[in-house]
DNA sequence: AACCACGGCAACCGCCAATAT
DNA sequence: CATATTGGCGGTTGCCGTGGT
């Protein structure tokens, strides 16, 4: 394969940058298959690589590692990172840890891409009123996509999605009822179970189970240790429904915003 | 068909903390 | 203990594909 012409640095005289060929990739992860990661600059050296150590790190850990997850992220896990980044903020690295799969990158630019240009557009000045805005109006379509997902590939109708979001219709919620499908459901609803307190969320998280592959868990969600379940009161769909309707503290300017995202992040599940 | 604007994302940069010497 | 090196993180840049005109 043709090699693009090499970005001379100070110093180094021949260290290339720029997009990784099929061949450094080979390269890389045929080494680091043979004597694994770490020591990225004699790595990159004993590789054969003219490239710096952590443009090495770089490219293994955010495209080459084999379990790196690829596609769209499904809407539990935008779910988990807008409710994640409500608590820590711009630690993407932190957030990541919690979706399998996913790196700092991808989720940073997702935030950075796709939400954050909602919060220009909206004209609210980043973080808080947008994140109310998108923890109150978001949730309950978010929500309904995530059960038309499950429904779609027949798998139980009881869905799991750790949503503190849903404290801000009423701190006590726990569990939203959303529509089932009747072809699999033996009622006319089915539950989406949410934690009441994500402030106690462990260290390392485990949602392979609802996220990895596409997946949707059956049951409740395993995090860390211990599953979330139904505590508190339900809310129906017609409530929730009402509640994104009506949430008059908000301006039709921003709600028609917010539907936007919905159709945004909709339309990459269909 | 050509041009332009925009969005998405891979890759780089700079800083800082941890570790090695 | 001081300095050098390495690794990790968040912010930013720039390329490339796509859609609109």
């Amino acid at each position: 394969m043709a090699m693009p012409p090499p970005i001379l640095v100070e110093e180094d005289s021949e260290l290339r940058r720029g997009p990784w060929t099929l061949e450094e990739d080979t390269l890389l992860t045929h080494y680091i298959t043979r004597h694994g990661e770490g020591r990225w600059n004699v790595l990159a050296k004993c590789a054969g690589l003219k490239r710096t150590g952590k443009s090495c790190r770089l490219r293994w850990l955010n495209y080459l590692k084999p379990d790196i997850k690829r596609g769209n992220l499904t809407p539990q896990e935008q779910l988990l990172i807008l409710e994640l980044h409500s608590k820590w903020g711009n630690r993407w690295s932190k957030i990541a840890q919690h979706l399998p799969g996913r790196t700092d990158n991808e989720i940073k630019n997702y935030w950075r891409t796709r939400v954050q240009k909602q919060a220009r557009r909206l004209n609210v000045d980043n973080s808080k009123g947008f994140l109310e805005a998108v923890r109150c109006l978001r949730m309950p379509g978010l929500l309904q996509k995530v059960e038309q997902t499950s429904s779609l590939k027949g798998m139980s109708s009881q869905t799991s999605v750790p949503c503190e979001f849903l404290n801000c219709i009423d701190p006590s919620l726990s569990t939203i009822r959303i529509p089932g499908n009747s072809n699999h459901s033996s009622e006319n609803s089915s539950s989406v179970t949410c934690p009441t307190d994500f402030t106690n969320i462990p260290e390392q998280t485990d949602l392979t189970s609802t996220s990895m592959y596409g997946q949707i868990v059956n049951e409740t969600c395993n995090v860390g240790s211990s599953d979330y379940d139904t505590e508190g009161f339900s809310l129906d769909s017609a409530s929730a429904g009402s509640l994104y309707e009506e949430s008059n503290w908000i301006s039709d300017e921003m709600r028609y915003a917010l539907w936007n995202i919905d159709e945004m992040m909709f339309r990459e599940l269909d």
